[in-house]
DNA sequence: AAATTCACG
DNA sequence: GACGTACGTGAATTTC
C-alpha cells in the first residue's frame, strides 16, 4: 500500500524505549554468559506491549522505531557544548544498543538510523512527509522536544503513560501552540540537553512574552518595550545565544532518507526469527508469552547450572488445562480425593459463593488440587433449569453430593493439625467455612507470601500473580457471571463451566505456593510470613464475623437532620451567586466563583478545572460568604452520603451489625487496610462528624472500650533514628511537640504558647512524611523561606534525623527496598526514577520503616490478643492503624483494660527491645464517641 | 473509568 | 532555573 490518505503512521522514539527500558528494571544478566541483557528485556516487553495494543480502528499502517547515531550532528557545530553535560551512557547499556535493533527487526518493525543524525530530525522528516500526503502521525515519545511537530493529523502517545497528546496537550505543557513551541524552548532552554536560552526566564515566563509578541522574532524586535529591566537587558543582550538557542531546538524536516515511508509498512513477525532471538537472549518468561500470541509451541531454553527453583519448576509441570479438570459428583469420588490428601499431607483449596461479601454469600461448591494440573470441582448448590428459562429454576441441579454429607467428609481434613490447607485470600474461605461450623487450620496463603515477598512491587490478586508467575491468564470472572445489571450469581454458572473456572484457581493457587514457598526463605521473609502475616487471618476473620453494633434509628435522625440543614444552605448558595447550580459539583462552582464571580486566587489543575479544594474555599472564604456556605455544605453532604446514608446500607440484616472487611494486603507498609464499609475513617476531627461515632454502640450489658498506642510513630523515630533528647522526652512522659519547640525556637517550656506548639507538632509529623520546605509551607500557611527556615533549624537541632533520612534513602537505592524493625520488606521500585517520582519515593521509602513498624507492633498485638483475653467476657472488634477497639460485659471493663493495655505495651518484645516505652491510653462508654 | 474531594491514622 | 511535593488509605460524586 503506498503511503496517503487514511493511512497511521507510528514513531517510536528507540532511545526513549531503550532508556525507559533500562532503569525499569533491575540489572539481569544471561544466565550462560553473564552479558548484561535487562534493557534489551524491558526493550522487547514495551515492543510486544504495543504490539498487542494496536488492534482496532486505530491501528497503524506503518510504522518504525527511530534511534540516534553517531553522537556529533549538525547541532555540535553550532555550539560545541550542545549535551556536553549529558551524564556518560551506563557501563552494562554500551552493549545492550546493538541488541535493541536486533530485537526490533526480530519484531519485524523497521528500524531506521542515519549516521549523524539525532533521531529526533529522523521523526520530525517522516512526521512531515506522512502529514503532507495526507496520512495521520502518531509518535510514541514523551520526549518534549517533539511537540513541536504536533498537529495537522500528528499526535504523540505517551506509552508508558497511556496518555495522548494532542494540540491542546501541547499547550498545556507549553502555554503556545505547537508552532510556537521551539519559541518558548528557545527562550526557556533545557539544562537536560545544555541549551542556554534566556538566563532567568523559564517555560512560564517565556510562553506569557510569546503569547504577548505573537512570535520570537517580533519579541526579539520589540524588546525594547519589555518593562521588567532584568528582562529586557536579557532579551536584548543575549539576543545572539536566544537565536542559536532556537536553531539547536528547531528539528531538521529535510534529513536525508535513504527509504520511503512506503518502506515502513506494517509487517507480521516471522515467528520463527522472533523466537529464535528470545531464545539466544534467554527470555524465558517473554519468549513463553509471545510464543503463546503467536500460536506456537514455547521455546525450550535450557536452565544453566545455578537453578533458580521458581523458573525451573514451571517448565515440569502440565500446562493449565481447564477442561483436564475432575468434576466431584458423588460420595465415591470425594472420598478418592480425600484420601490423595491425606496420603500427600497439603491441598489448595477454593471455596465458591453466591457473593463477595462473605456475610451474606451461601457456599456453592469447593474446588481442590494435590498437584500442578490435578484439580477438581465439588458442586454443592448449583441450581438447575433450562437454559431457556429465563429465571432459572430453583431446584438444584443434577449430580451433587448432598452439602451436609460433603462437608462432614471434609471438616475432618480441613481441621485436621497435619494437613496443610493452601488458599489465595484464605480469610474469604476461613470465613465462609467458619459459617458452617469448619475452623479449618493449619493454613497457608499465596496472596499474603506475595505480599511478605513484593509489597511494593505489584499488587497481589490472584489475575496478577497468575500472570506474572506462572504467564497464565486464569478466565476471568466475567465470562461466568456477566456484568452489571444482568450479572448472575455463581449457583446459576451451569456445572461444567463451573469446573473449570474454580478447579483452575484450586490448581493456579497451589503452583503459586510451590513458586513463593522456596522464595520466602531466600528472601529472608519467612519470619514476617510466619509470625505477621498468617497468624493474623483467624484473628481478623473472628473479627469480621462478629462486627460492630450499629444504631440505625440514630444514624436515620441524623440523616434527617443534615438534609435540612444542607437544603438551607443550598438555598443560600443559589442566592449568593445569583443562580441556581448543582453545589456538589466542583466544575461548576469554580465556574461561578472564578468566571462568573471573578474571584481571584484560582487554580487550574492539570486537566484544566478550577481547583476548589477546602484549603482554596478556606482562603476565599474570609472574604465572601458563598465559599464559606459551599464549604459547611460539603461536610454535611460528606456525613450524610458516606456516613450516616451509606453505614445503614451495611448493617447486616440477620445480625444488626456491621461487618467491615480488612484487606491485609492493602497497603504496602503493612498497615491494614477497611473496606464495604471502611471503618477506619468515621468522622473525629469535627464536633459534628465525632457524632457519628453515637451510633457505633455496645450490647445491652457492655461498653465499647478503645485503647490506642501514643504516639507510636515519634517513639519509633526516635529509637531507629537514636534521638537521645527525644528518646528522653518520652522516657520522662513529656509533652513531646512542646519540647521540641522548645528546643528549636528557644522556648522555655513554662513559656510556651500554643502557635508554638501547633508548628513544632506540624514539624515533628512532616519529619516522618519525608519534609520539604513545600510540603511545610502549605501545611501551616507559612512562606516557603520560612518553613525551610523551620527545617533547617530541625535538623541541625537534631542532626540524628537528617542522617537518618539519608541512610534510609541510600539504603533503598542499593537495596530497591527498606525494612522495618521487625524485618517487613517495602520495595521501593521507584526511588531512582527522574522526575517528581522521585520525590515521591523518597518521602514513601522514608516514611515506609516509620509507619510499617508501628503496623507491625499493633499486628503482634493483635496476634496475641485472642490468648490474653479468652477467659475475659469482651471481644476484639475493631482496629484503627494505632487503636483497637473491643466490646467489654460491663463488670469486666477494667480488668479487660488492664490485659489488653499489657499486650500492646509489650507488642514488640521479645523481637525487638524499644529504647522508648510504648504507652497506652484507654476511653470506655456506651459508644465510640465516648470510648474514643 | 478518571478526576475531584474529603474522611481517618 | 523550574517543577511539583508532605506518608498511608477508601468512598461518594461528578464528568467524560
Amino acid at each position: 500500500m503506498s503511503f496517503g490518505k487514511g493511512c497511521h503512521l507510528h514513531l517510536i522514539d528507540g532511545s526513549s524505549f531503550i532508556f525507559r527500558a533500562y532503569h525499569a528494571l533491575p540489572p539481569l544478566t544471561r544466565k550462560s554468559d553473564g552479558l548484561p541483557i535487562g534493557a534489551v528485556a524491558g526493550f522487547c516487553n514495551m515492543l510486544q506491549r504495543y504490539v498487542e495494543g494496536n488492534h482496532g480502528p486505530d491501528a497503524p499502517t506503518h510504522v518504525a522505531v527511530i534511534f540516534d547515531k553517531g553522537s556529533h550532528t549538525f547541532r555540535n557545530d553550532l555550539y560545541d557544548a550542545y549535551k556536553a553535560n549529558r551524564e556518560a551512557m551506563p557501563e552494562d547499556m554500551r552493549p545492550q544498543i546493538p541488541l535493541t535493533r536486533d530485537a526490533t527487526r526480530a519484531f519485524n518493525i523497521a528500524c531506521e538510523e542515519i549516521e549523524g543524525y539525532e533521531a529526533d530530525d529522523i521523526i520530525a522528516t517522516l512526521a512531515c512527509q506522512a502529514r503532507d500526503l495526507g496520512g495521520r502521525v502518531t509518535i510514541i515519545s514523551s520526549d518534549k522536544d517533539l511537540m513541536q511537530l504536533v498537529g495537522g493529523g500528528v499526535e504523540m502517545l505517551d506509552a508508558m503513560k497511556n496518555r495522548r497528546i494532542d494540540v491542546d496537550g501541547v499547550r498545556e505543557k507549553f502555554g503556545v501552540d505547537p508552532d510556537r513551541v521551539v519559541d518558548v524552548q528557545a527562550l526557556a532552554g533545557d539544562s537536560v540537553d545544555n541549551i542556554p536560552g534566556a538566563p532567568g526566564i523559564g517555560i512560564k515566563t517565556a510562553a506569557l512574552l510569546i503569547n504577548e509578541f505573537g512570535s520570537l522574532d517580533e519579541l526579539l524586535d520589540r524588546a525594547e518595550e519589555i518593562k521588567q529591566p532584568k528582562r529586557r537587558e536579557t532579551l536584548i543582550g543575549k539576543r545572539a545565544q536566544i537565536e542559536m538557542s532556537k536553531r539547536l531546538v528547531q528539528l531538521d524536516c529535510d534529513t536525508p532518507l535513504e527509504f520511503t515511508l512506503d518502506d515502513l509498512e506494517v509487517r507480521d513477525p516471522d515467528p520463527e526469527v522472533l523466537l529464535g532471538f528470545l531464545t539466544e537472549m534467554e527470555f524465558r518468561t517473554l519468549s513463553k508469552r509471545i510464543a503463546e500470541a503467536l500460536g506456537r509451541e514455547a521455546p525450550v531454553i535450557p536452565e544453566p547450572a545455578a537453578q533458580e527453583v521458581a523458573e525451573a519448576a514451571v517448565p515440569d509441570w502440565p500446562a493449565i488445562d481447564p477442561a483436564s479438570y475432575e468434576r466431584v459428583g458423588e460420595m465415591a469420588a470425594l472420598e478418592r480425593w480425600i484420601a490423595a490428601i491425606r496420603a500427600q499431607g497439603f491441598v489448595a483449596i477454593d471455596t465458591e459463593t453466591t457473593s463477595l461479601n462473605e456475610m451474606q454469600a451461601d457456599l456453592v461448591g469447593i474446588s481442590l488440587a494435590t498437584a500442578p494440573g490435578t484439580a477438581c470441582y465439588i458442586p454443592l448448590a448449583h441450581k438447575g433449569g433450562a437454559a431457556d428459562d429465563l429465571f432459572g429454576s430453583e431446584d438444584l441441579a443434577e449430580g451433587q453430593v448432598p452439602m451436609a454429607n460433603a462437608l462432614a467428609a471434609l471438616k475432618p481434613v480441613l481441621e485436621d493439625d497435619a494437613i496443610l490447607k493452601i488458599g489465595q485470600n484464605m480469610k474469604y474461605d476461613a470465613k465462609i467455612l467458619a459459617a458452617h461450623d469448619i475452623a479449618i487450620a493449619p493454613i497457608d496463603d499465596t496472596m499474603l507470601m506475595s505480599y511478605a515477598l513484593h509489597a511494593g512491587e505489584h499488587g497481589h490478586g490472584m489475575d496478577t500473580l497468575s500472570e506474572r508467575y506462572l504467564s497464565h491468564e486464569p478466565i476471568p470472572i466475567k465470562t461466568l457471571l456477566g456484568s452489571g445489571k444482568s450479572a448472575i450469581t455463581f449457583d446459576r454458572v451451569p456445572v461444567e463451566e463451573a469446573v473449570k473456572y474454580a478447579a483452575e484457581d484450586a490448581d493456579i493457587t497451589l503452583r503459586l505456593w510451590h513458586v513463593f514457598k522456596p522464595q520466602l526463605h531466600r528472601a529472608r521473609v519467612t519470619t514476617v510470613y510466619e509470625t505477621l502475616e498468617r497468624p493474623l487471618v483467624p484473628v481478623l476473620a473472628r473479627m469480621e464475623r462478629h462486627g460492630v453494633k450499629v444504631d440505625r434509628a440514630t444514624l436515620r435522625a441524623m440523616s434527617g437532620k443534615f438534609a435540612q440543614k444542607m437544603g438551607a444552605l443550598e438555598a443560600e448558595i443559589h442566592a449568593l451567586a445569583g443562580r441556581s447550580f448543582n453545589v456538589g459539583s466542583p466544575k461548576q462552582l469554580g465556574e461561578i466563583l472564578f468566571d462568573e464571580m471573578g474571584l481571584d486566587g484560582g487554580k487550574k489543575g492539570k486537566t484544566g478545572a478550577w481547583a476548589t479544594g477546602a484549603d482554596v474555599l478556606e482562603d476565599l472564604a474570609t472574604e465572601h460568604e458563598l465559599p464559606a456556605r459551599v464549604l459547611d455544605w460539603r461536610q454535611l453532604s460528606k456525613l450524610k452520603s458516606t456516613y450516616t446514608d451509606a453505614l445503614q446500607d451495611h448493617i447486616d440484616p440477620e445480625t444488626g451489625r456491621v461487618h467491615t472487611s480488612y484487606v491485609q494486603t492493602g497497603a504496602n507498609t503493612g498497615r491494614l487496610a477497611s473496606t464495604d464499609p471502611n471503618l477506619q475513617n468515621i468522622p473525629v476531627r469535627t464536633e459534628e462528624g465525632r457524632r457519628i461515632r453515637e451510633a457505633f454502640v455496645a450490647e445491652e450489658g457492655n461498653l465499647l472500650v478503645s485503647l490506642d498506642y501514643s504516639q507510636i510513630e515519634l517513639r519509633i523515630l526516635a529509637h531507629v533514628a537514636q534521638i537521645d533528647a527525644l528518646k528522653q522526652a518520652f522516657r520522662d512522659g513529656h509533652d513531646i511537640h512542646a519540647m521540641t519547640a522548645s528546643e528549636m525556637f528557644n522556648v522555655p517550656m513554662d513559656e510556651m504558647t500554643p502557635e508554638v506548639r501547633r508548628q513544632a507538632k506540624a514539624i515533628n509529623f512532616g519529619v516522618i512524611y519525608g519534609i520539604s520546605g513545600f510540603g511545610l509551607a502549605r501545611n501551616l500557611r507559612i512562606p516557603r523561606s520560612e518553613a525551610q527556615g523551620f527545617i533547617d533549624r530541625y535538623f541541625e537541632r537534631f542532626p540524628g534525623i537528617k542522617g537518618y533520612m539519608d541512610e534510609t534513602v541510600a539504603f533503598a537505592r542499593e537495596h530497591g527496598h527498606v525494612q522495618t524493625l521487625f524485618g517487613r520488606k517495602i520495595h521501593t521500585p521507584e526511588i531512582s526514577a527522574k522526575g517528581p517520582r522521585a520525590g515521591f519515593a523518597r518521602r514513601a521509602a522514608i516514611n515506609a520503616p516509620i509507619q510499617g513498624t508501628a503496623a507491625d507492633i499493633i499486628r503482634r498485638a493483635m496476634i496475641r490478643m485472642p490468648g490474653a483475653i479468652a477467659d475475659l467476657p469482651c471481644r476484639m472488634l475493631l482496629q484503627v492503624h494505632d487503636e483497637l477497639i473491643f466490646e467489654v460485659q460491663e463488670d469486666a471493663v477494667d480488668r479487660v483494660i488492664g490485659a489488653v493495655r499489657e499486650v500492646m505495651q509489650g507488642a514488640a518484645h521479645p523481637a525487638v527491645h524499644l529504647d522508648v516505652p510504648l504507652v497506652v491510653d484507654a476511653g470506655q462508654g456506651a459508644n465510640w464517641a465516648e470510648a474514643h
